[in-house]
DNA sequence: CCCAAAAATGAGAGATATCCCAATAAACGC
DNA sequence: GCGTTTATTGGGATATCTCTCATTTTTGGG
């Protein structure tokens, strides 16, 4: 049941270390249940099954709390992604592939992908960060001349709200299995790319890749 | 300052009917100052400048509040863009003025704008009830042969989240004027309009309709 | 094995919320 | 005007939350 996302990375660290990751998986997932703002402190001690009082060791509120944890899960994530994507010069292959591993890996964490998920909306840096690698996917594209748009903040926004759209699909359970692909091919199809194109590269197989363990970061 | 929303429309209603409009009035501008969490009930009485127990004479609660908030507000842009699209048989026109018009509308009223797109985000009725709309002018642009898509819910959430993304760019003020059109060629784009076109139709003119007053609903 | 440093504890002060209800005031048909 | 119905009032019971701090427990080096 628990994926004790940081736990599982702190095992052998200090016990500081330890009741820390407890926390943060706590958070994990009572954010993901009940949305960032009902969570209380409280709560999260409770299932951390520690006192009250410990966080305020680790945390001074749940503000801080909620974006290390978010920090977390997309360093990750985007590290994964990056790694993934070694190799791979094509920009239209590349961004397709970012937007389909991304949806997926997420996907296929309901936990902390609503986590994740709402972390993207509130903290707007978090977006930035995800965006940065974006963006750089984008430009390479229209250099290659495959893509056929001004690359900017609101082209970005426009395609990271898609990708949002489609994983919020996936984690309320209502979109097809193939919707990381539907995605990615609109996605293509908007900047540019032709139809049978997009339709072609949005659907060829890739490799599954199991979501990672999320090492703990101070 | 305040728009008074719903005051406006209930003034020579009978005294229930007005007290109810204050306090919508005074949620609307609390979840948008404040966002949903946030905004008490007793705050909301209080600016309403009513007693606190009278909050709970008209609503059973807060969410109840917020969600006949949201429809009244939803329903009244609806109804403007509808009636603003009154006659135009193209599609690629219609679908383009929906984006840019819904986008400007609620943009510009930065009050309730933020209040309805958290309830965008809140109440999955309220974006079935946009779909709808939508819906019908996709379907009617493949039919006319001017898109190249497969209109189902998939393409639908991507759509709505598009635009969604414009409205928040412009809301948070980190967006350029033309935002709506730029997002509305986009999506041109990905429906399979060929880009000149998708260009020029977001680009033309569009006579300014100002915002609408809303009447109040029971 | 011992003891200083580090970590964890949990009761509780102080804010603030929601929601109820008996009492009061206003509105309206006759 | 009068009396009944309808609306409003505001105090308070109850709940929950955040955050503090004096105290206790655990840890690990020597």
């Amino acid at each position: 049941m628990s994926n004790r996302l940081f736990g599982s990375g702190a095992a052998h660290l200090g016990k500081s270390a330890r009741t820390r990751a407890r926390l943060m998986d706590a958070a994990v997932e009572l954010f993901a249940r009940d949305g960032f703002e009902a969570a209380s402190v409280n709560e999260i001690a409770r299932r951390a099954e520690v006192a009250n009082g410990t966080f305020y060791v680790h945390f001074r509120d749940k503000d801080e709390i909620a974006s290390k944890v978010a920090l977390a899960i997309a360093g990750s994530v985007t590290r994964q992604l990056d790694e993934a994507m070694i190799g791979i010069e094509d920009a239209v292959e590349r961004t397709s592939m970012g937007t389909r591993r991304f949806i997926d890996l997420i996907g296929n964490a309901p936990d902390w992908g609503r986590a994740l998920l709402r972390a993207l909306w509130t903290f707007p840096a978090l977006r930035d960060s995800v965006a940065g690698h974006l963006r750089d996917d984008l430009e390479r594209g229209v250099a290659q001349g495959a893509f056929d748009v001004q690359v900017d903040p609101v082209l970005i926004d426009v395609f990271v709200s898609m990708v949002m759209s489609g994983l919020f699909g996936r984690l309320s359970g209502s979109a097809p299995d193939d919707i990381a692909s539907r995605v990615a091919e609109l996605q293509l199809r908007m900047l540019g790319v032709p139809a049978n194109r997009a339709s072609a590269v949005s659907r060829q197989d890739l490799p599954t890749v199991s979501l990672s363990l999320v090492p703990l970061s101070a």
